[in-house]
DNA sequence: CTCCGCTAGTGCATTCATTCACAAAGCCGG
DNA sequence: CCGGCTTTGTGAATGAATGCACTAGCGGAG
C-alpha cells in the first residue's frame, strides 16, 4: 500500500457512505470475536458475521489502511482499535434526549447504548408533569435547561423523540445549543440546521417496506387466478 | 407511456430497492397534503416535503404508471391510492411482537403504527412474569401460543425486540409459524428462514454513524494542531 | 532456503442509482 | 383556435457500489 497510516493527524481518503454504514456491523462482529478470545479473523469470517460478502469487507477495511496480514487475516485487537478510533469511540459520546414519552423512556433505560460508547447524559421535556421524573439515574430536566446542559456537559448528539409537530423546532433549538448530530425518531422530514447532521429512523416506514415486498411476493404467487 | 396499468393483476416492472425505500416518504407527504386539502401536488413540492430531489420523485413515481398531468402535477388522491395499494395498505397488516421489554412496550403502545396501517395484534414473551400483563388493549401471551395466534389471526409480520441472544431462535420460530416478514431490533445478524424477509433496525449503529461523521468533521477542522 | 497454501489487497467490469436536460403534453388566456 | 407557460416523463450521461478474479505477500512445513 502506498498510503502509510499517516503519523500526523488523519489520512482523509473520503470513505464511501455505503462503507460507513457497514462499519457498525464490523464493529459488532469484532467485539464478539474479541470477547470470544479470537486473535485473528479472516475477511471470510467477518463477512459471515456481518452478513455481507468477503470482497466487500476487504475493500471497506482497505479504506482505513492495511490492517490485515496476507495468508493469516486481520488482527482482531488492532482492527477493533482502528474501527473504534474511526468511529470516535475512544471516549464516550454524550447525548441529550428530547421528548420523554414511551419511546424516549425506553431509549433512556437502554443499556446497549452505553456498551457501544454512548450515554444519554440528559433528557428534557416540555411537559411539566414529566420534568423531575426519574428514569434510572437520570432526572428529566425542563426544556429551558437544554442549552446549559449541552454546553456544560459537552453534549454532541441530540435524540428527538417528541411528537412530529415539535421535531423541527427542537432540531433548530438543538442546533442553536451547539449539538452537531441528531437522531430523529419523529416521522417527519426535518430541515437540518447549519452544520448539523441528521439521521432519521422511521419505524412505520420499515414496516411499509416489508409490506411492499410481501405484497409483491404474494401477488407474484397468484399469477394464475384462483379457480 | 407504453405500459398500460395492466387490467389483469399487477404490472410487474421490478421496482428498484432505492425507490421502494422512498415510497414511505412519499406516502407520508401525500397523507399530509391530502389532510391539508390539496388536490394536486407537483414533483417539486413532493420533493421538498420528502427531502429529495424532484427528478427522483418523477422517476420513482413513473415506475408505477402515469399518475401526473403535465403542466399541473399529480392528483393527490389518485397518487395516494396508488401508493397505498402498492404498499399493500388497503387492509390492515397484523403484527406479532416478541419480547415485551422496554422497547417492546413502547412499540405496542405506539399509536403511529395504526395510523399507517399496522396493528400489533399479539405480543408474546418467555418471561412468565410478563405473560398476562396488559398493555393498552393487548394482553401478553405465552410463547407457546405463538403459532396458533399467527395462523388464526393471519399475522404476516413479526417484530423482534428480545435480547440479542434469542433473536435467531425467535426468527426461526416465526418462520415456522408462517410469518413472512420480520422487523428485528436486536443488534445481531439473523439468518433469514426460507421465504422470510428481514429488516434490521439497530439504533446503536445509527449513533455510531453520526459519531463517525462528527469525528471526521472535527478532525478536518483541526488541521493546524493547537498551539 | 524454498516451496506451498492461504488470504489480503485491488484493478476492472458490471450493475444499480442519481441527476441532467429536453421533448411531449396538458392548461389557460386571449 | 393558437401560443405561451408549466410540469411531467424519460433518454442519456454521470457517478456510486458491488463483486469477480487475479496478484502480492506472509507464514509454516519440509
Ligand atoms: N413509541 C414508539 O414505539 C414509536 C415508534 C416509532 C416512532 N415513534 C415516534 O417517536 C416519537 C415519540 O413517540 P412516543 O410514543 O414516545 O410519543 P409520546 O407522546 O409518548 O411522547 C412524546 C413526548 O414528547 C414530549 N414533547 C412534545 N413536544 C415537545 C417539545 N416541543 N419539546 C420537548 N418535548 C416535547 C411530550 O411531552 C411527550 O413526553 C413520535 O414522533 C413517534 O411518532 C414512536
Ligand atoms: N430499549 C431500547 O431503547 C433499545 C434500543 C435499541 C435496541 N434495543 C434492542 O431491543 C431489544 C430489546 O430491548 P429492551 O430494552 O426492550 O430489552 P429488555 O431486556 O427490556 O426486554 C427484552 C424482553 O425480551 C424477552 N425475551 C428474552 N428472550 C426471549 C425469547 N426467547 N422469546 C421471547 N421473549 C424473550 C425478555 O423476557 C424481555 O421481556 C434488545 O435486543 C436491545 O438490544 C433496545
Amino acid at each position: 500500500m502506498s498510503d502509510p497510516q499517516g503519523q500526523p493527524g488523519t489520512p482523509r481518503p473520503q470513505i464511501p457512505e455505503a462503507t460507513v454504514g457497514r462499519l457498525p456491523l464490523y464493529h459488532r462482529a469484532l467485539i464478539s470475536m474479541h470477547q470470544g478470545g479470537n486473535d485473528t479473523v479472516s475477511s471470510e469470517q467477518l463477512a459471515e458475521m456481518a452478513g455481507v460478502n468477503a470482497a466487500k469487507v476487504r475493500k471497506d477495511l482497505s479504506y482505513f489502511g492495511t490492517y490485515g496480514t496476507r495468508g493469516v487475516g486481520y488482527d482482531v485487537e488492532a482492527l477493533l482499535g482502528e474501527i473504534r478510533s474511526d468511529l470516535g469511540l475512544t471516549s464516550e459520546w454524550k447525548c441529550v434526549l428530547v421528548g420523554v414519552g414511551n419511546l424516549g423512556t425506553a431509549l433512556i433505560s437502554f443499556a446497549g447504548f452505553r456498551e457501544r460508547g454512548f450515554h444519554v447524559a440528559a433528557a428534557v421535556d416540555v411537559d411539566p408533569d414529566k420534568v423531575g421524573t426519574r428514569i434510572g439515574e437520570l432526572v428529566v430536566a425542563p426544556q429551558s435547561s437544554l442549552e446549559t446542559m449541552v454546553r456544560d456537559e459537552g453534549i454532541a448528539i441530540g435524540i428527538i423523540s417528541t411528537i412530529p409537530a415539535a421535531a423541527q423546532e427542537v432540531a433548530d433549538e438543538l442546533g442553536r445549543c451547539g449539538v452537531r448530530s441528531i437522531l430523529n425518531f419523529a416521522p417527519t422530514v426535518i430541515e437540518a440546521p447549519e452544520g448539523v447532521l441528521i439521521r432519521n429512523v422511521d419505524l412505520a416506514s420499515e414496516l411499509e417496506i416489508l409490506a411492499f415486498h410481501d405484497q409483491r411476493r404474494s401477488s407474484a404467487r397468484d399469477r394464475r387466478p384462483a379457480v
